[in-house]
Formats: structure tokens, C-alpha cells, sequence
DNA sequence: TTGTATGCGTTATCAC
DNA sequence: GTGATAACGCATACAA
């Protein structure tokens, strides 16, 4: 089925079905309703290809996911559906490309074909190929994160230095003097994973700033790494009394640990971190905790649709300070 | 940059050009090689939609998902990123639809405007709109979980009645007399939702055959509703040695009231179901479970792409049913 | 208010 | 072994 089709059954022209379609151009009412009934009759819907081939757009967003074989934290995970969602509200279909190493099919696919008409890049390095790559193809883009130079870039971000350091103040205004920050995975760590990188920049700030002694661990991104990571923790540093974490994959093994070792929290341990809303509720008792909005998804695509629409304006960044929300994981410093 | 700016520049004719990138028609080694190498030089790629225009293929599946608002449970985004993974292998990309009423506009989009060469139906209930929908336009599918009607479609799914007929028949060996089963959420056992109608069939089937004692409850797909699931089956039933459960999102909360009540897995009760390998595996003790075959979104594509090679082949089906792995959540009915 | 003609970038058929 | 050309389905500038 196609125009032609349409436009030979109602008896008109294929322009007067193409513009009474797209109301570009006045149609009578007569030839409007004639040709909307056959439409609805054929349940005729115009080719998005050969639409896309004459607009030059193609009314689709890529979105560049880790590959498929890494497990999506909750965080992303949220992510992408927000992402979906905001482009269906803006009628807009979204690519999915797994991709993670620097030579990758269905990048190349997604950036040199034309099959987008603008790009959302997640889980971004400090140092990124594929935004090398997309910048030098052209294509617009925004990525969830920021790079090591982010100033030429359009980006949104969560500022993980800021909100751990919202957690160090709060816990030493519980009168804690001992935190520590169990951070993200060793490799991540070492990887220089932005997060990871910024959240214990704020935890350092903080704590100096306050006069507090303040000790930072990796921790994988799992139940069982958080439960080994805070055995160890208690074991070798048992004068913590709060910590602080981004670490939201790792809060059921916290809590199984601080269970075990019969820990109640908070009266003699405090918790708060950063974490996706619904890992903080799942926490018991309840993580006091920065709610990672998961709006963050809508802010993007619209910085995106921004770009798309005018690529020649200066990159805007969004940089989100979520508030803390007050839970049962904190209280005062227990009285030795 | 287009094909036309390839050959003017290698001084040869846009069909040369073509049939280089193709092989579908013998070119010189000496034409091959300069075209080659202006093709190299200037980064071209076919035009994805150009492409799909004049060969009336997309070379892109859609995977139509639940609705972003909904929480993807482990299984789901499994399941996802399988597909994305064995259609990237194809070198086929991914469309992302949300949909779950009736009327969507971006499930519209994709099945009407020929955006995809097929789709993929994921969380079908047993009676479904959208395959009607997709039948009468006449586009490949498969469905991931099969309707009241599976004969005229094309399907993969989890053999849940098998499964859970086995736990139970693994738990009657150990000697348990008295096993429940906690379902998925009471909407949707409710809504007729397949994996759950079966799971129960059989269940029930299981108990009779072995006359055992069974008893069955519904439980939302979260921590919190596990939590109070099990709390209130230890009040209510005390009779019951073992549970089987396919609802793997409750588990955590079915792990923190068995801690709670100080009942030892397996020593006072046993526990088998069907989960992801990672929910299996978090539990503690590790759960004895069919664990869900993460390649079921292989084997999805796979049946797809036989589905839009032949499209008047008679439908096939796919009835998985993973082995049940011995972890150490189940063991002897405790001696009263 | 409507119709005609053109071109988007490919692939494929036909001619050489 | 290669080139000219038509066609895919649509949107739009131009003509009436």
C-alpha cells in the first residue's frame, strides 16, 4: 500500500493525499474526508523509508547501551526506559547498539548509515573513541556522563562529588567521625569511571573539610561483593561509624553482612549514598539516599532534540543534584 | 557523501560502484581496489533508508517491550539484551517499542509504516490484540510466551507447568508432604498471564499426582510483597516444609523473613524455583533452580529470521525446559 | 483548490 | 567488465 495507491482510489493527485496528510497545504473538506476514509479504510500509514530518504531525517534516536553480555545496573536500566519513553512521547523510535569495545558493527552502522538522526551515548569513559567518532561523523549527540573534556560536548550528568559529599556532611552532623565511602568496582575504579572518580573527590573534600577520618573501598558491582567488602570493612576498621556509597548493586549484600554480624542500623551504624529509588526502599531500613532521578532519560533526549534542531548552538550540560531524601539509615553516632 | 560521489571520484559508474560492494557481478581487481580505497578514504556507507526503499527490507527487527513505566524484572531485561545481542551478530539492528494497551502509537509506527522486517513480541497475554494486530498486517512475528491460541503463531517460552511440576516432584523425593507455591502477582495470575496460569497448572497437577499437600498464593513482583508473603504463609500454614516459586524479584524479601524468623534453609525448609542464574545465585543459600536460559532471545531471533525467509512455512514453536541445578537451598524434610 | 514533475540514494535490468 | 537508466515511495517546488 502507498500514496499512489490512495490517491488513485480517491481520485485525486498523489500530492493532494501527501498534503492532506501533512495539512501543508489547504484541501477541501470533500477531498480531505474522501481521502481520509480510504486511508482509514486501507489502514494506510506512509513508508518511513522512503519518507526518510526524501526529509533526510529519520525521526529515530540511536542509543548506545554496554553490550548485552555486561549485566545493566538498575541505574541504567531506568535509564533506557526513560530514554523510550521520552522519545515515544516525541513520536520518536529509538536504536538500540550494544557497544563497548572501539571497533563495532553496529556503531558504525548506527553512525555512518544515516539510521539516526541523533545519538544518546551511555556509560561513556574518560576517554571515549565514540564520541571522537561521532563528533568527526557529524552526527548530534549527548552522552550520560561526561568525559575528561567536556566542555565541547553536549552532556547530563549526576553530580556524584556533590551528593557524597551531602552524605559525609550529614553524617557528621550526626556526629560521625569515622566514614568510609565503599565505592564502585576496582576495575571500573581503575578505569577511570567518572563516577567512580568524582564520588570519592567529594567524599576526600568532605571529609577533610570536616576533620574527619575518612577511609574509600572498591567494591564489585554485586550482593556477594558487597557482603565480603563489608566484612572486611567491619573486621579491619571497626571504628566506622557511617558510611557512604554509590554502590546500589551492592546494598543487598550490605545488608546481609550488618545482619549477620547482628549490626542494627542506625543506632550503631549510619548508612547513606546514592542510589536508584527503588534499591533505597528495598534497603532495610530504608537508605537515607540522593534518588538518582530517572528523569534523566527525558532531560537527555530533550538536550538531544535541542541539538538536532540547532547543531551550530553552544553544547549545553546538565549537571543534577538530586536532594537527599531522609530515610531510617541515619542516625546520631552511637556513645561508646 | 553517496554512492555517486564514490564513483565520480573513482571515474567509473554508481552501478560499478554497487556491484563492487556487493559481489553480485564480476568487477576487476584494478577497478575493485580504487574504488576500495576511495570508499576507505571518505568513510562512505550505504544510506540505511535509500537502502530499505529499493530492496523493501530494513535489515531491523522491533522488539516491542512492556511499557518503560513498568519495572523490567531481571528475566525481561535478560531477555532484551539477548536479542539485541543475536540480532547484532546478524548485523540487524534493534527497534525498541513500548506498548502495552491497545492503542500505541509507536507500536502503530513500527508495525504499519515498514519500519522493521519483523518483530518480536515480548510479555503476550493469553489473549493479545497485538498479535491479531500484527497477523492482519501481515508482518513476520515471534512471541516470547505463548497466547490461549499458540497453534497459527511462532513462539518461544519457558515451560513453566514442567518446571514447577518438577520442583515439586524434587521436593516430594526429599520427603516434604506439605509444599506451597508462591505465584507472581495477583494481577497477573489475574489477567490471565501465562507463566503464572501454567505454573500453577503444574503445580497442582505435581501435588495430586504425589498426593501431597499444596497450597498456592499469589505475590507482587518486589522484595516488600516477598517479605509479607512469607511471613504470612509461616503464620498461617506451619505445616509447610517447602516452597517452589517462579516470582524470582520476591526472593530477597522471602530470604529476610526466613532470617527473620530464624529458619534455616534447607535444615527447616526447602526452596526450589524457576529464576534467572542471577537471582539463583544471590540467594542465600544459593537457590536450587531451573535457571531461565538467557539464550532464549537467541533462539527468538533465530526463529524470526526463519520467519522472514519463508513466511508461509507453518509455524514453529520453542518449548524450553532448562535442567533444574542442584544448588543448596533444598534438602531432607526436617523430623518433626 | 488541485495536478505535474523532480529528486532523495540505492539496487537491478538492460544494453554494450 | 562496465555504463546508462528505471524504479522504490514520498514530499515539495512549480504550474494551472
Amino acid at each position: 500500500m502507498n500514496i499512489g495507491e490512495i490517491a488513485r482510489r480517491a481520485g485525486v493527485s498523489r500530492s493532494t493525499v501527501s498534503y492532506a496528510l501533512s495539512g501543508k497545504r489547504t484541501v477541501s473538506d470533500e477531498t480531505r474526508r474522501r481521502i481520509q476514509a480510504i486511508i482509514d479504510e486501507l489502514d494506510y500509514r506512509p513508508n518511513a523509508a522512503a519518507r526518510a530518504l526524501k526529509e533526510g531525517r529519520t525521526r529515530t534516536l540511536g542509543l548506545v547501551i554496554p553490550p548485552a553480555s555486561l549485566r545493566l545496573t538498575d541505574m541504567q536500566l531506568g535509564f533506557v526506559a526513560s530514554v523510550v519513553e521520552a522519545a515515544a512521547r516525541a513520536d520518536l523510535d529509538v536504536l538500540l547498539s550494544p557497544s563497548g569495545g572501539d571497533h563495532d558493527r553496529s556503531f558504525e552502522r548506527v553512525v555512518t548509515g544515516r539510521r539516526v538522526d541523533g545519538v544518546i551515548l551511555m556509560e561513556i569513559r574518560l576517554e571515549d573513541t565514540r564520541v571522537t567518532r561521532l563528533q568527526q561523523a557529524g552526527l548530534p549527540f549527548v552522552t550520560i556522563g561526561h568525559t575528561a573534556h567536556p566542555h565541547g560536548t553536549c552532556w547530563v550528568d549526576v553530580d556524584y562529588a556533590t551528593l557524597i559529599a551531602r552524605c559525609v556532611h550529614h553524617l557528621a552532623d550526626l556526629g560521625h567521625r569515622h566514614i568510609a565511602l565503599i565505592n564502585r568496582s576496582p576495575e571500573l575504579v581503575a578505569a577511570g569511571y567518572g563516577p567512580a572518580q568524582r564520588a570519592l573527590a567529594g567524599f576526600t573534600e568532605a571529609v577533610t573539610q570536616r576533620g574527619l577520618t575518612g577511609v574509600d573501598l572498591c567494591c564489585g558491582d554485586d550482593a556477594a561483593a558487597g557482603e565480603s567488602c563489608l566484612e572486611q570493612l567491619l573486621d579491619e576498621r571497626p571504628e566506622i561509624t557511617a558510611i557512604a556509597t554509590l554502590n546500589e548493586a551492592a546494598l543487598p549484600g550490605i545488608e546481609r553482612a550488618l545482619e549477620r554480624a547482628r549490626i542494627c542500623v542506625p543506632r550503631d551504624l549510619s548508612i547513606a549514598g546514592v542510589a536508584a529509588r527503588h534499591w533505597a526502599e528495598g534497603f532495610r531500613p530504608a537508605l537515607t539516599a540522593a534518588d538518582v532521578p530517572t528523569e534523566m532519560g527525558t532531560h537527555a533526549v530533550e538536550l538531544l532534540l535541542e541539538r538536532i534542531a540547532t547543531p551550530d548552538a553552544p553544547p549545553r550540560h546538565l549537571l543534577l543534584t538530586p536532594p537527599i531524601s531522609l530515610r531510617a539509615s541515619t542516625g546520631p553516632v552511637p556513645a561508646r
